[in-house]
DNA sequence: GAGTGGTCTAGACCACATC
DNA sequence: ATGTGGTCTAGACCACTCA
Protein backbone atom coordinates (compact mmCIF):
# COMPACT_ATOMS: atom_id res chain seq x y z
CA UNK A 1 0.00 0.00 0.00
CA UNK A 2 3.07 2.33 0.43
CA UNK A 3 3.52 3.94 -2.68
CA UNK A 4 5.55 6.09 -2.17
CA UNK A 5 3.54 8.90 -3.42
CA UNK A 6 1.85 11.59 -1.33
CA UNK A 7 -1.14 10.31 -1.84
CA UNK A 8 -3.04 9.10 -5.03
CA UNK A 9 -5.36 11.22 -6.62
CA UNK A 10 -5.86 13.77 -3.81
CA UNK A 11 -7.53 12.06 -1.28
CA UNK A 12 -5.84 11.42 1.87
CA UNK A 13 -4.47 8.23 3.38
CA UNK A 14 -6.50 7.98 5.73
CA UNK A 15 -10.11 8.34 3.64
CA UNK A 16 -8.46 5.51 1.37
CA UNK A 17 -7.95 3.15 4.55
CA UNK A 18 -12.07 4.39 5.32
CA UNK A 19 -13.35 3.61 1.97
CA UNK A 20 -11.74 0.27 1.73
CA UNK A 21 -13.01 -0.75 5.79
CA UNK A 22 -16.33 -0.04 4.54
CA UNK A 23 -16.24 -1.61 1.28
CA UNK A 24 -15.62 -5.06 3.74
CA UNK A 25 -18.14 -3.73 6.45
CA UNK A 26 -20.69 -3.55 3.30
CA UNK A 27 -19.49 -6.73 2.29
CA UNK A 28 -20.01 -8.35 5.25
CA UNK A 29 -16.16 -9.41 5.80
CA UNK A 30 -17.06 -8.06 9.43
CA UNK A 31 -20.97 -8.33 10.37
CA UNK A 32 -23.03 -5.87 12.12
CA UNK A 33 -22.39 -6.37 15.93
CA UNK A 34 -18.87 -7.75 15.27
CA UNK A 35 -15.91 -6.68 16.29
CA UNK A 36 -13.38 -5.50 12.97
CA UNK A 37 -9.79 -5.53 13.76
CA UNK A 38 -7.61 -3.76 16.58
CA UNK A 39 -6.21 -0.49 15.69
CA UNK A 40 -2.60 -2.06 15.51
CA UNK A 41 -3.23 -4.99 13.78
CA UNK A 42 -4.74 -2.82 11.06
CA UNK A 43 -1.86 -0.37 10.98
CA UNK A 44 -0.11 -3.32 10.98
CA UNK A 45 -2.06 -5.06 7.51
CA UNK A 46 -2.34 -2.03 5.74
CA UNK A 47 1.01 -1.10 6.64
CA UNK A 48 0.06 2.82 7.82
CA UNK A 49 1.23 4.58 11.22
CA UNK A 50 -1.13 3.98 14.03
CA UNK A 51 -2.75 7.89 13.74
CA UNK A 52 -3.84 6.85 10.40
CA UNK A 53 -5.79 4.10 11.29
CA UNK A 54 -7.54 5.86 14.13
CA UNK A 55 -8.67 8.74 11.53
CA UNK A 56 -10.03 6.34 9.40
CA UNK A 57 -11.97 4.26 12.37
CA UNK A 58 -12.94 8.49 12.97
CA UNK A 59 -14.18 8.92 10.27
CA UNK A 60 -17.12 5.43 9.82
CA UNK A 61 -17.48 6.56 13.46
CA UNK A 62 -18.60 10.16 12.28
CA UNK A 63 -20.73 8.37 10.24
CA UNK A 64 -22.23 5.91 12.39
CA UNK A 65 -21.30 2.94 10.60
CA UNK A 66 -18.73 1.68 13.92
CA UNK A 67 -18.57 2.38 16.97
CA UNK A 68 -15.60 2.67 19.50
CA UNK A 69 -15.71 1.00 22.76
CA UNK A 70 -12.70 1.96 24.78
CA UNK A 71 -10.95 -1.19 26.08
CA UNK A 72 -13.51 -3.39 24.17
CA UNK A 73 -12.75 -2.95 20.19
CA UNK A 74 -14.59 -1.51 17.39
CA UNK A 75 -17.98 -2.67 16.29
CA UNK A 76 -20.00 -2.40 13.44
CA UNK A 77 -23.15 -0.94 14.13
CA UNK A 78 -26.71 -2.77 14.65
CA UNK A 79 -27.95 -0.10 13.11
CA UNK A 80 -31.11 1.72 13.82
CA UNK A 81 -33.68 -0.05 15.95
CA UNK A 82 -36.78 2.10 15.01
CA UNK A 83 -39.03 3.64 17.39
CA UNK A 84 -37.17 6.41 16.44
CA UNK A 85 -39.86 8.65 14.99
CA UNK A 86 -41.89 8.91 17.77
CA UNK A 87 -38.85 11.07 18.96
CA UNK A 88 -41.12 14.39 16.66
CA UNK A 89 -43.60 13.55 19.07
CA UNK A 90 -44.67 13.94 22.80
CA UNK A 91 -47.53 11.92 23.34
CA UNK A 92 -48.80 11.31 26.70
CA UNK A 93 -48.74 7.95 28.89
CA UNK A 94 -45.80 5.61 30.53
CA UNK A 95 -43.41 6.74 28.17
CA UNK A 96 -41.43 3.92 28.96
CA UNK A 97 -43.27 1.70 26.83
CA UNK A 98 -41.90 0.70 23.58
CA UNK A 99 -44.25 1.21 20.83
CA UNK A 100 -46.25 -1.80 18.90
CA UNK A 101 -47.31 -1.85 15.40
CA UNK A 102 -50.15 -3.34 13.66
CA UNK A 103 -50.32 -4.03 9.89
CA UNK A 104 -52.79 -3.30 7.90
CA UNK A 105 -51.77 -4.31 4.45
CA UNK A 106 -48.84 -5.94 2.37
CA UNK A 107 -49.36 -5.73 -1.50
CA UNK A 108 -46.87 -6.01 -4.44
CA UNK A 109 -46.79 -2.71 -6.24
CA UNK A 110 -44.84 -0.97 -9.79
CA UNK A 111 -42.25 1.30 -9.04
CA UNK A 112 -43.02 5.03 -9.70
CA UNK A 113 -40.20 6.91 -11.50
CA UNK A 114 -39.59 8.98 -8.79
CA UNK A 115 -39.66 5.86 -6.06
CA UNK A 116 -37.42 4.19 -8.32
CA UNK A 117 -35.08 6.96 -8.73
CA UNK A 118 -34.67 7.27 -4.67
CA UNK A 119 -34.48 3.56 -4.77
CA UNK A 120 -32.17 3.19 -6.85
CA UNK A 121 -33.75 1.01 -9.05
CA UNK A 122 -35.67 0.74 -12.22
CA UNK A 123 -39.25 2.23 -13.06
CA UNK A 124 -41.81 -0.46 -12.76
CA UNK A 125 -39.74 -2.68 -10.96
CA UNK A 126 -41.87 -4.72 -8.18
CA UNK A 127 -41.87 -3.01 -4.31
CA UNK A 128 -43.93 -4.42 -0.88
CA UNK A 129 -46.14 -1.57 -0.09
CA UNK A 130 -47.19 -1.62 3.26
CA UNK A 131 -50.03 0.06 5.68
CA UNK A 132 -49.14 0.37 9.49
CA UNK A 133 -50.37 1.73 12.63
CA UNK A 134 -48.03 2.47 15.56
CA UNK A 135 -48.94 2.18 18.98
CA UNK A 136 -48.80 3.41 22.38
CA UNK A 137 -50.40 1.88 25.26
CA UNK A 138 -52.72 0.10 22.64
CA UNK A 139 -53.98 3.74 20.81
CA UNK A 140 -52.62 4.42 17.63
CA UNK A 141 -50.56 7.42 17.28
CA UNK A 142 -48.94 7.25 13.81
CA UNK A 143 -49.51 6.20 10.48
CA UNK A 144 -47.14 5.12 8.60
CA UNK A 145 -46.69 3.97 4.52
CA UNK A 146 -43.74 1.97 3.62
CA UNK A 147 -42.35 0.97 -0.10
CA UNK A 148 -39.43 -1.53 0.19
CA UNK A 149 -37.86 -2.41 -2.83
CA UNK A 150 -38.58 -5.93 -3.59
CA UNK A 151 -35.26 -7.06 -4.68
CA UNK A 152 -33.53 -6.71 -1.70
CA UNK A 153 -37.09 -7.95 0.28
CA UNK A 154 -37.86 -10.86 -1.11
CA UNK A 155 -38.58 -12.88 2.27
CA UNK A 156 -41.06 -10.31 3.18
CA UNK A 157 -43.54 -11.32 0.65
CA UNK A 158 -44.53 -14.35 2.54
CA UNK A 159 -44.91 -12.99 5.92
CA UNK A 160 -48.43 -13.23 7.22
CA UNK A 161 -49.50 -9.60 8.14
CA UNK A 162 -49.64 -10.80 12.01
CA UNK A 163 -45.86 -11.84 12.13
CA UNK A 164 -44.89 -8.83 11.47
CA UNK A 165 -42.28 -7.49 14.43
CA UNK A 166 -42.94 -3.93 16.15
CA UNK A 167 -39.77 -2.80 14.92
CA UNK A 168 -39.08 -2.94 11.50
CA UNK A 169 -35.15 -2.52 11.21
CA UNK A 170 -34.33 -5.62 13.29
CA UNK A 171 -36.61 -7.70 11.11
CA UNK A 172 -35.18 -6.65 8.39
CA UNK A 173 -32.28 -7.18 9.68
CA UNK A 174 -32.80 -10.71 10.39
CA UNK A 175 -34.77 -11.78 7.80
CA UNK A 176 -32.96 -9.99 5.01
CA UNK A 177 -29.64 -9.22 6.36
CA UNK A 178 -29.79 -5.38 5.88
CA UNK A 179 -28.58 -3.02 8.35
CA UNK A 180 -30.41 0.51 8.60
CA UNK A 181 -27.50 2.66 9.40
CA UNK A 182 -29.12 5.95 8.56
CA UNK A 183 -31.99 7.85 7.72
CA UNK A 184 -33.35 11.38 6.64
CA UNK A 185 -36.31 12.30 7.39
CA UNK A 186 -38.43 15.05 5.86
CA UNK A 187 -40.51 17.38 7.82
CA UNK A 188 -43.78 19.33 6.55
CA UNK A 189 -47.45 20.11 7.73
CA UNK A 190 -50.68 18.66 6.26
CA UNK A 191 -54.23 17.54 7.02
CA UNK A 192 -55.48 14.01 7.71
CA UNK A 193 -57.75 12.45 4.97
CA UNK A 194 -60.52 10.45 5.85
CA UNK A 195 -58.74 6.87 6.20
CA UNK A 196 -55.80 8.13 8.40
CA UNK A 197 -58.00 10.22 10.46
CA UNK A 198 -59.77 6.81 10.62
CA UNK A 199 -56.94 4.95 11.66
CA UNK A 200 -55.38 7.48 14.21
CA UNK A 201 -58.58 7.86 15.80
CA UNK A 202 -58.67 11.82 14.74
CA UNK A 203 -61.37 13.85 13.00
CA UNK A 204 -60.46 13.93 8.96
CA UNK A 205 -58.61 17.11 7.85
CA UNK A 206 -57.18 16.84 11.64
CA UNK A 207 -53.05 19.16 11.28
CA UNK A 208 -51.18 16.58 11.08
CA UNK A 209 -47.59 16.32 10.87
CA UNK A 210 -45.59 14.20 8.11
CA UNK A 211 -42.50 12.48 8.28
CA UNK A 212 -41.12 11.52 4.31
CA UNK A 213 -38.39 9.00 5.42
CA UNK A 214 -35.38 8.03 3.16
CA UNK A 215 -33.49 5.58 5.07
CA UNK A 216 -30.39 3.92 4.25
CA UNK A 217 -28.07 0.76 4.36
CA UNK A 218 -24.29 0.67 5.61
CA UNK A 219 -23.59 0.86 1.95
CA UNK A 220 -25.12 4.03 1.79
CA UNK A 221 -27.83 2.99 -1.02
CA UNK A 222 -31.69 3.85 0.10
CA UNK A 223 -33.93 1.02 1.00
CA UNK A 224 -36.78 1.74 1.85
CA UNK A 225 -38.89 5.23 1.46
CA UNK A 226 -41.90 5.74 4.38
CA UNK A 227 -44.52 8.65 5.08
CA UNK A 228 -45.69 8.76 8.39
CA UNK A 229 -48.23 11.00 9.87
CA UNK A 230 -49.12 11.65 13.17
CA UNK A 231 -50.87 14.19 14.60
CA UNK A 232 -49.85 17.99 14.80
CA UNK A 233 -50.73 19.11 18.43
CA UNK A 234 -47.99 16.17 19.49
CA UNK A 235 -45.53 17.28 17.36
CA UNK A 236 -42.18 18.27 18.86
CA UNK A 237 -38.63 18.72 17.80
CA UNK A 238 -35.35 19.97 19.65
CA UNK A 239 -33.39 21.00 16.71
CA UNK A 240 -29.47 22.51 17.38
CA UNK A 241 -28.30 25.70 15.27
CA UNK A 242 -24.29 26.11 15.11
CA UNK B 1 2.36 23.32 32.07
CA UNK B 2 4.31 20.21 32.32
CA UNK B 3 3.41 18.59 35.25
CA UNK B 4 4.61 15.25 34.41
CA UNK B 5 1.56 13.57 35.45
CA UNK B 6 -0.36 11.50 33.24
CA UNK B 7 -3.12 14.18 33.59
CA UNK B 8 -4.85 16.55 36.08
CA UNK B 9 -8.11 15.08 37.78
CA UNK B 10 -8.56 12.92 34.73
CA UNK B 11 -9.01 15.30 31.67
CA UNK B 12 -7.32 15.12 29.23
CA UNK B 13 -4.32 17.63 28.34
CA UNK B 14 -5.68 18.85 24.92
CA UNK B 15 -9.19 18.84 26.94
CA UNK B 16 -7.58 21.81 29.81
CA UNK B 17 -5.86 23.29 26.67
CA UNK B 18 -9.40 23.51 24.79
CA UNK B 19 -10.74 24.91 28.24
CA UNK B 20 -8.00 27.34 28.52
CA UNK B 21 -8.56 29.11 24.77
CA UNK B 22 -12.16 28.92 25.18
CA UNK B 23 -11.30 30.93 28.57
CA UNK B 24 -9.45 33.70 25.92
CA UNK B 25 -11.66 33.68 23.11
CA UNK B 26 -14.70 34.94 25.85
CA UNK B 27 -12.51 36.94 27.91
CA UNK B 28 -12.02 39.19 24.32
CA UNK B 29 -8.18 38.26 24.25
CA UNK B 30 -8.91 36.90 20.46
CA UNK B 31 -11.51 38.76 19.06
CA UNK B 32 -14.55 37.23 17.12
CA UNK B 33 -13.27 37.04 13.28
CA UNK B 34 -10.15 37.15 14.47
CA UNK B 35 -7.10 34.74 14.28
CA UNK B 36 -5.85 32.50 17.02
CA UNK B 37 -2.40 31.89 17.17
CA UNK B 38 -1.13 29.21 14.56
CA UNK B 39 -0.40 25.84 15.96
CA UNK B 40 2.82 25.80 16.35
CA UNK B 41 2.90 28.46 18.18
CA UNK B 42 0.38 27.52 20.52
CA UNK B 43 2.19 24.29 20.91
CA UNK B 44 5.33 26.13 22.20
CA UNK B 45 3.27 28.48 24.12
CA UNK B 46 1.63 25.98 26.01
CA UNK B 47 4.77 23.13 25.81
CA UNK B 48 2.46 20.78 24.70
CA UNK B 49 3.13 18.28 21.11
CA UNK B 50 2.02 19.75 17.48
CA UNK B 51 -0.63 16.40 18.32
CA UNK B 52 -2.14 17.71 21.05
CA UNK B 53 -2.93 21.46 19.85
CA UNK B 54 -4.80 20.36 16.74
CA UNK B 55 -7.02 18.30 19.14
CA UNK B 56 -7.23 20.78 20.83
CA UNK B 57 -8.35 23.43 18.18
CA UNK B 58 -10.54 20.02 16.75
CA UNK B 59 -12.70 20.11 20.06
CA UNK B 60 -13.58 24.18 19.72
CA UNK B 61 -13.94 23.78 16.13
CA UNK B 62 -16.60 20.84 16.83
CA UNK B 63 -18.27 23.63 19.43
CA UNK B 64 -18.53 25.98 16.50
CA UNK B 65 -16.69 28.53 18.10
CA UNK B 66 -13.95 28.58 16.31
CA UNK B 67 -13.25 27.51 12.39
CA UNK B 68 -10.03 26.65 10.45
CA UNK B 69 -9.25 27.40 7.24
CA UNK B 70 -6.27 25.86 5.27
CA UNK B 71 -3.35 28.38 4.31
CA UNK B 72 -4.85 30.99 6.27
CA UNK B 73 -5.42 30.01 10.29
CA UNK B 74 -7.90 29.04 12.86
CA UNK B 75 -10.35 32.23 13.40
CA UNK B 76 -12.64 33.06 16.47
CA UNK B 77 -16.36 32.37 14.78
CA UNK B 78 -18.16 35.62 13.58
CA UNK B 79 -21.24 34.00 15.09
CA UNK B 80 -24.91 33.29 13.51
CA UNK B 81 -25.70 35.39 10.60
CA UNK B 82 -29.39 35.31 11.78
CA UNK B 83 -31.97 34.70 8.87
CA UNK B 84 -31.66 31.01 10.08
CA UNK B 85 -35.23 30.69 11.73
CA UNK B 86 -36.21 30.44 7.80
CA UNK B 87 -34.53 27.47 7.04
CA UNK B 88 -37.28 25.90 8.92
CA UNK B 89 -40.11 26.87 6.08
CA UNK B 90 -40.48 27.16 2.46
CA UNK B 91 -41.50 30.25 1.64
CA UNK B 92 -42.62 31.27 -2.26
CA UNK B 93 -40.99 33.86 -3.90
CA UNK B 94 -37.28 34.91 -5.59
CA UNK B 95 -35.06 32.80 -2.60
CA UNK B 96 -31.74 35.16 -2.65
CA UNK B 97 -33.20 37.30 -1.39
CA UNK B 98 -32.55 38.42 2.26
CA UNK B 99 -35.15 38.53 4.67
CA UNK B 100 -35.88 42.14 5.89
CA UNK B 101 -37.49 42.91 9.59
CA UNK B 102 -40.11 45.57 11.30
CA UNK B 103 -39.59 46.40 14.77
CA UNK B 104 -43.37 46.73 16.32
CA UNK B 105 -42.88 47.34 20.05
CA UNK B 106 -39.77 47.61 22.11
CA UNK B 107 -40.42 47.50 26.04
CA UNK B 108 -38.75 46.77 29.24
CA UNK B 109 -40.30 44.26 31.05
CA UNK B 110 -39.45 42.16 34.22
CA UNK B 111 -38.31 38.69 34.16
CA UNK B 112 -40.85 35.60 35.25
CA UNK B 113 -39.05 33.21 37.56
CA UNK B 114 -38.90 30.47 34.05
CA UNK B 115 -37.43 33.45 32.03
CA UNK B 116 -35.04 34.61 34.49
CA UNK B 117 -34.14 30.82 34.99
CA UNK B 118 -33.07 29.91 31.42
CA UNK B 119 -31.43 33.40 30.97
CA UNK B 120 -29.05 33.10 34.16
CA UNK B 121 -30.86 36.13 35.70
CA UNK B 122 -32.94 37.08 38.62
CA UNK B 123 -36.33 36.97 38.71
CA UNK B 124 -37.74 39.96 38.61
CA UNK B 125 -34.72 41.66 36.44
CA UNK B 126 -35.08 44.34 33.80
CA UNK B 127 -35.46 43.26 30.37
CA UNK B 128 -36.75 44.16 26.51
CA UNK B 129 -39.57 42.46 24.99
CA UNK B 130 -39.57 42.95 21.15
CA UNK B 131 -41.96 42.57 18.84
CA UNK B 132 -41.15 41.95 15.53
CA UNK B 133 -42.21 40.92 12.31
CA UNK B 134 -39.74 39.22 9.25
CA UNK B 135 -40.31 40.29 5.79
CA UNK B 136 -39.83 38.75 2.54
CA UNK B 137 -39.91 40.34 -0.28
CA UNK B 138 -41.78 42.65 1.90
CA UNK B 139 -44.62 40.03 2.49
CA UNK B 140 -44.68 38.89 6.25
CA UNK B 141 -43.73 35.45 6.95
CA UNK B 142 -42.73 35.09 10.64
CA UNK B 143 -44.18 37.01 13.70
CA UNK B 144 -41.29 37.36 16.79
CA UNK B 145 -41.10 38.02 20.13
CA UNK B 146 -37.51 38.26 21.89
CA UNK B 147 -36.49 38.68 25.37
CA UNK B 148 -33.30 40.42 25.75
CA UNK B 149 -31.58 40.45 29.45
CA UNK B 150 -30.90 44.33 29.76
CA UNK B 151 -28.13 43.55 31.46
CA UNK B 152 -25.90 42.76 28.27
CA UNK B 153 -27.89 44.91 26.26
CA UNK B 154 -28.86 48.15 27.73
CA UNK B 155 -27.36 49.81 24.30
CA UNK B 156 -30.26 48.46 22.72
CA UNK B 157 -32.86 50.61 24.98
CA UNK B 158 -32.44 54.08 23.33
CA UNK B 159 -32.33 52.43 19.93
CA UNK B 160 -35.28 53.69 17.71
CA UNK B 161 -37.28 50.98 16.86
CA UNK B 162 -37.22 52.43 13.26
CA UNK B 163 -32.97 51.92 13.53
CA UNK B 164 -33.26 48.31 14.50
CA UNK B 165 -31.09 46.15 11.69
CA UNK B 166 -32.80 43.20 9.69
CA UNK B 167 -30.37 40.93 11.08
CA UNK B 168 -30.28 40.64 15.04
CA UNK B 169 -26.80 39.04 15.63
CA UNK B 170 -24.72 41.10 13.67
CA UNK B 171 -26.38 44.27 15.54
CA UNK B 172 -25.72 42.63 18.68
CA UNK B 173 -21.89 41.47 18.05
CA UNK B 174 -21.66 45.22 17.03
CA UNK B 175 -23.62 47.42 19.14
CA UNK B 176 -22.88 45.30 22.17
CA UNK B 177 -20.70 42.78 21.60
CA UNK B 178 -22.11 40.01 21.95
CA UNK B 179 -21.32 37.26 19.95
CA UNK B 180 -24.19 34.66 19.00
CA UNK B 181 -22.31 30.97 18.67
CA UNK B 182 -25.04 28.93 19.33
CA UNK B 183 -28.81 28.90 19.71
CA UNK B 184 -31.20 25.75 20.25
CA UNK B 185 -34.70 25.64 18.59
CA UNK B 186 -37.86 23.74 19.90
CA UNK B 187 -40.40 23.17 17.40
CA UNK B 188 -43.57 22.88 18.38
CA UNK B 189 -47.76 22.86 16.52
CA UNK B 190 -50.33 25.74 17.72
CA UNK B 191 -53.07 28.18 16.38
CA UNK B 192 -52.30 31.57 15.45
CA UNK B 193 -54.41 34.27 17.65
CA UNK B 194 -55.97 37.19 16.36
CA UNK B 195 -52.85 39.50 16.76
CA UNK B 196 -50.02 37.23 15.70
CA UNK B 197 -52.76 36.40 12.53
CA UNK B 198 -53.17 40.27 11.78
CA UNK B 199 -49.27 40.52 11.88
CA UNK B 200 -48.51 37.85 9.34
CA UNK B 201 -52.01 38.27 6.81
CA UNK B 202 -53.59 34.88 7.97
CA UNK B 203 -57.04 34.45 9.10
CA UNK B 204 -57.17 33.52 12.79
CA UNK B 205 -56.87 30.41 14.30
CA UNK B 206 -54.97 29.54 11.20
CA UNK B 207 -52.28 26.26 11.67
CA UNK B 208 -48.73 27.58 12.49
CA UNK B 209 -45.17 26.11 13.50
CA UNK B 210 -43.87 27.38 16.72
CA UNK B 211 -40.43 28.13 17.34
CA UNK B 212 -39.21 28.04 20.37
CA UNK B 213 -35.32 29.47 20.77
CA UNK B 214 -32.58 29.84 22.90
CA UNK B 215 -29.09 31.57 21.49
CA UNK B 216 -26.14 31.38 23.74
CA UNK B 217 -22.65 33.67 23.64
CA UNK B 218 -19.36 32.12 23.08
CA UNK B 219 -19.48 31.80 26.85
CA UNK B 220 -22.35 29.49 26.65
CA UNK B 221 -24.79 31.74 28.68
CA UNK B 222 -28.02 32.02 27.01
CA UNK B 223 -28.84 35.70 26.07
CA UNK B 224 -31.88 35.11 24.11
CA UNK B 225 -35.22 33.61 24.74
CA UNK B 226 -37.27 33.95 20.85
CA UNK B 227 -40.56 32.78 20.05
CA UNK B 228 -41.33 32.42 16.50
CA UNK B 229 -44.45 31.82 14.29
CA UNK B 230 -44.62 31.17 11.11
CA UNK B 231 -47.55 29.34 8.52
CA UNK B 232 -47.65 25.56 9.21
CA UNK B 233 -48.32 25.14 5.26
CA UNK B 234 -44.68 26.27 4.72
CA UNK B 235 -43.31 24.35 7.26
CA UNK B 236 -40.54 22.19 6.06
CA UNK B 237 -37.59 20.60 8.07
CA UNK B 238 -34.83 17.95 7.26
CA UNK B 239 -33.24 16.13 9.86
CA UNK B 240 -30.74 13.10 9.84
CA UNK B 241 -30.77 10.38 11.74
CA UNK B 242 -27.75 7.82 12.32
C1' DG C 1 -1.97 -9.93 32.65
C1' DA C 2 -3.18 -9.46 28.02
C1' DG C 3 -5.63 -6.86 24.73
C1' DT C 4 -8.25 -2.93 23.45
C1' DG C 5 -8.92 1.98 22.41
C1' DG C 6 -7.20 6.89 24.19
C1' DT C 7 -3.55 10.23 24.86
C1' DC C 8 0.84 12.35 23.81
C1' DT C 9 5.28 13.18 21.72
C1' DA C 10 8.82 15.00 18.23
C1' DG C 11 9.50 15.35 14.03
C1' DA C 12 8.89 15.19 8.70
C1' DC C 13 6.59 16.51 4.75
C1' DC C 14 2.36 18.08 1.91
C1' DA C 15 -1.15 21.44 0.35
C1' DC C 16 -3.05 25.90 0.43
C1' DA C 17 -2.89 31.12 0.79
C1' DT C 18 -0.44 35.27 0.55
C1' DC C 19 3.11 38.39 -0.33
C1' DA D 1 9.52 32.59 0.04
C1' DT D 2 7.01 32.24 4.08
C1' DG D 3 3.47 30.89 7.11
C1' DT D 4 -0.70 28.41 7.79
C1' DG D 5 -3.34 24.15 8.59
C1' DG D 6 -3.44 18.93 6.98
C1' DT D 7 -1.31 14.41 6.73
C1' DC D 8 1.70 10.81 8.36
C1' DT D 9 5.11 8.37 11.05
C1' DA D 10 7.11 5.46 14.94
C1' DG D 11 6.99 4.95 19.19
C1' DA D 12 5.71 5.54 24.33
C1' DC D 13 2.56 5.28 27.89
C1' DC D 14 -2.32 5.57 30.04
C1' DA D 15 -7.09 3.84 30.93
C1' DC D 16 -10.46 0.53 30.40
C1' DT D 17 -12.29 -4.47 29.99
C1' DC D 18 -12.22 -9.13 30.80
C1' DA D 19 -10.64 -13.65 31.69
Amino acid sequence: MDTGLPNAAGVSRYAQLAQELRQRIVGGEWAAGAAIPAETELAERFGVALGTVRQAVAMLAAEGIVQRVHGKGTFVTQGLSGPSLLRFFRFRGPTDEPPTARVHRCQTVRLRAAEALALGQQTGDAALRVKRVRLLAGRPVLAEDLLLPLARFEALRALPTREWEDLLYPMLARLCGVTVARANDELSFGHLDAATAALLDLPEGAPAIRVDRQAFDLGGHCIELRTTWGDATAFHYSAEMR
